[in-house]
DNA sequence: AGCGGATTAATGCATTTGCATCAAGATTGA
DNA sequence: TCAATCTTGATGCAAATGCATTAATCCGCT
């Protein structure tokens, strides 16, 4: 192909593109079929379950969630909204806010998860050992774009 | 978490979903930023190119790109405006068409792909040795949906 | 031949994303 | 001190995606 890329490199790649398209694809419509929220929606309060009352600034979540601005933006709209976040000005920054998960929205993790971790079985776990699945977190460890 | 998947298990799901949106989204990024349409456009065409004169049927295009049936009938719209494909009748099914790559859509494969594999490169063939990456493809291999 | 069901591709409408920009508040530095 | 700059988060508008449905054609069966 006249480039210094090696074969099996590009069809490593062109697989991580295919495959991991094909199995987000999957596990989110079982999300849908089930009738839960996106991925997204778990991302999100996840994240905010994890650091609690404190709640978190939507640049952090967005840096944490590789997400573009407009897109947490929009998407922390309609998380309050459905009621699972709310919204607090920021005592420090007059610019900024505080995100902070509801108890619905704590309610909702478990609830999705109950899909979400079969989806995970179906298309991902179980077409693997734990020792390869170890192996392919380990090199996507090393590909991190942060 | 209450459930059978090892945690080990779960955080390769993770940094599977995570990896991979965060690498396409740099790619992605990358072509775009030198002028070039979305990775999409390269798919396709590059199936069409392999294919040759005979061109393909749109189903048949949408079940090697793993992508909804309204999501093609809208991407070969924009490539037929684009000029890079031809869609003629088919002549064994009145319902159907078949799909034939351009001279404009032979050319600008090669365009893209200056681009395209020095973000393959940058985001993700720098970060793995040649071993790694054929190890990675195998792995990925096995959790191929279709 | 002709009906019932399946397949092919398109499309109207709602939602989501992307892009560019904006307003408000913080921060820097002369 | 206060103007210039940066950061934070929102938003108008355009493009893309998802969903449901449709029209046309094909295929299998009687």
């Amino acid at each position: 192909m006249s480039d210094q890329l090696s074969e099996s490199v590009v069809a490593s790649w062109a697989r991580l593109a295919r495959v991991s398209q094909g199995v987000l694809a999957a596990v989110e419509a079982d999300l849908k079929t089930a009738g839960q929220p996106p991925l997204t929606w778990y991302d999100a309060l996840l994240e905010l379950k994890r650091v609690g009352e404190d709640g978190l600034r939507p640049a952090e979540l967005q840096a944490r969630m590789l997400l573009a601005q407009y897109n947490l933006s929009r998407l922390l709209v309609r998380l309050e909204q459905a009621g699972y976040v709310v919204r607090r000005p920021c005592p420090e920054d007059g610019r900024g806010q505080i995100v902070t998960i509801t108890g619905a929205g704590r309610r909702l993790l478990p609830r999705m998860w109950r899909v979400y971790h079969s989806a995970i079985r179906a298309h991902f776990a179980d077409k693997l050992t734990v020792a390869e699945a170890k192996t392919l977190g380990d090199l996507l460890g090393k590909i991190t774009p942060g």
